[in-house]
DNA sequence: CACTCTGTTAGGTG
DNA sequence: CCACCTAACAGAGT
C-alpha cells in the first residue's frame, strides 16, 4: 500500500543500498510501466555508467537524481514496490525494471498490476517535472502549518476523506491513511469540510502529522501497528479498537472508507 | 466457477 | 470548475 509512509520507507531503503554505485545495466521487463517520453534505450544510455546521487520523496513519488543530471521518477501505484537484491539472490516476483550495479546487486522496481510509473527526466530540478509540480505541500514539513491546513480545509467543500486524499491539496495521503487520520481525530470521514469545527480541524491536522510520523517509524508495516490503530481492523468484520463496536464501510468519493460510527462524529 | 473487490491516478463525460 | 466513472492489470476473496 504505497502511500506516503510506505514510499518514505522505500526511499530510505534506496538511500541505504543504492547510492554511489555504478549502474551497469538497466533491464526493462515491461515497457508499459514507462512514462510517455521514456524508452528502454534512453534509460540505458542515460543511466549506464552513472550513479544515483540521492533519493528523495515528494508525496507518493520517489525521485532519484543521477550523476548525469537526470532525475528518475518512480511511482508505485497500488501494488508497486522497491526491492534491493544482492548478487546471487533471487529476483523478486513482478519485477518490471531492474537497475544492476557494478558489484552485481540490483534494485528492482516491482509492480504486479502495472499501475504506476517509471520515467526519466533530463533535469535536476524536481519542480520542473509536471507530476511533481502539481502536488500540494508535504504534510510532514514544518512549514505546513495549521494555518495553511486550515485554509485548505476552509476553502473547499468536500468530505474530509476526499480532501486528505487530494494530491494537489496535500501530497501523499491515500485511502488507508486518510481513514486512519479521520479515526484518530474522531471525525467521520464523510463529514463535509465546511461543517468541521475549529477544534475538529485542529484534531485532523494534529493526527495527520502523528499518524504519518508513527507509520514511518514503524516501517509502514501492518503487523506491528499499535492496537489503537484502525488500519489492522479495516476490513469486513473489523471492530473499533476504541470501543469494540462494528466498523462501518461506506463508499466516499468512489473509494471504500471504513470508520467507527460511534466514536467518529 | 463467476463475480466482486482492491493501496492510484489520468482522462473522459455531462 | 466539479462530480462521477472507467481504464490500466492481476490476484484474493466470496
Amino acid at each position: 500500500m504505497p502511500e506516503l509512509p510506505d514510499v518514505e520507507v522505500r526511499r530510505r531503503l534506496i538511500q541505504e543500498t543504492s547510492l554511489n554505485k555504478e549502474i551497469k545495466k538497466v533491464s526493462v521487463l515491461e515497457k508499459r510501466i514507462l512514462g510517455n517520453e521514456t524508452t528502454p534505450s534512453i534509460l540505458s544510455r542515460e543511466l549506464c555508467g552513472s550513479i544515483f546521487l540521492s533519493a528523495n520523496r515528494r508525496g507518493k513519488y520517489l525521485l532519484l537524481s543521477t550523476s548525469k543530471k537526470n532525475t528518475l521518477l518512480l511511482h508505485l501505484g497500488m501494488t508497486g514496490d522497491i526491492i534491493f537484491v544482492k548478487k546471487g539472490e533471487e529476483k523478486p516476483k513482478w519485477s518490471r525494471v531492474e537497475f544492476y550495479f557494478a558489484n552485481g546487486s540490483c534494485l528492482h522496481y516491482t509492480n504486479m498490476r502495472l499501475i504506476g510509473k517509471v520515467a526519466l527526466f533530463k533535469t535536476t530540478n524536481p519542480s520542473s517535472i509536471p507530476d511533481i509540480a502539481k502536488l500540494g505541500p508535504e504534510p510532514l514539513e514544518r512549514s505546513f502549518t495549521f494555518k495553511k491546513f486550515e485554509k485548505i480545509v476552509k476553502s473547499h467543500s468536500t468530505t474530509i476523506h476526499q480532501l486528505l486524499m487530494e494530491q494537489e491539496l496535500i501530497a501523499g495521503i491515500g485511502n488507508i491513511y486518510s481513514d486512519e487520520i479521520a479515526f484518530q481525530a474522531g471525525v467521520r470521514p464523510d463529514k463535509n469540510t465546511k461543517s468541521l469545527t475549529e477544534e475538529e480541524i485542529r484534531q485532523v491536522y494534529k493526527k495527520m502529522k502523528w499518524v504519518l510520523r508513527v507509520a514511518i517509524e514503524l516501517g509502514a508495516e501492518l503487523d506491528p501497528y499499535p492496537r489503537r490503530f484502525l488500519i489492522p481492523n479495516r476490513d469486513r468484520k473489523g471492530l473499533c479498537p476504541r470501543d469494540s463496536n462494528k466498523i462501518m464501510k461506506k463508499t466516499i468519493g468512489g473509494r471504500s472508507s471504513y470508520f467507527c460510527p460511534l466514536c467518529q462524529k
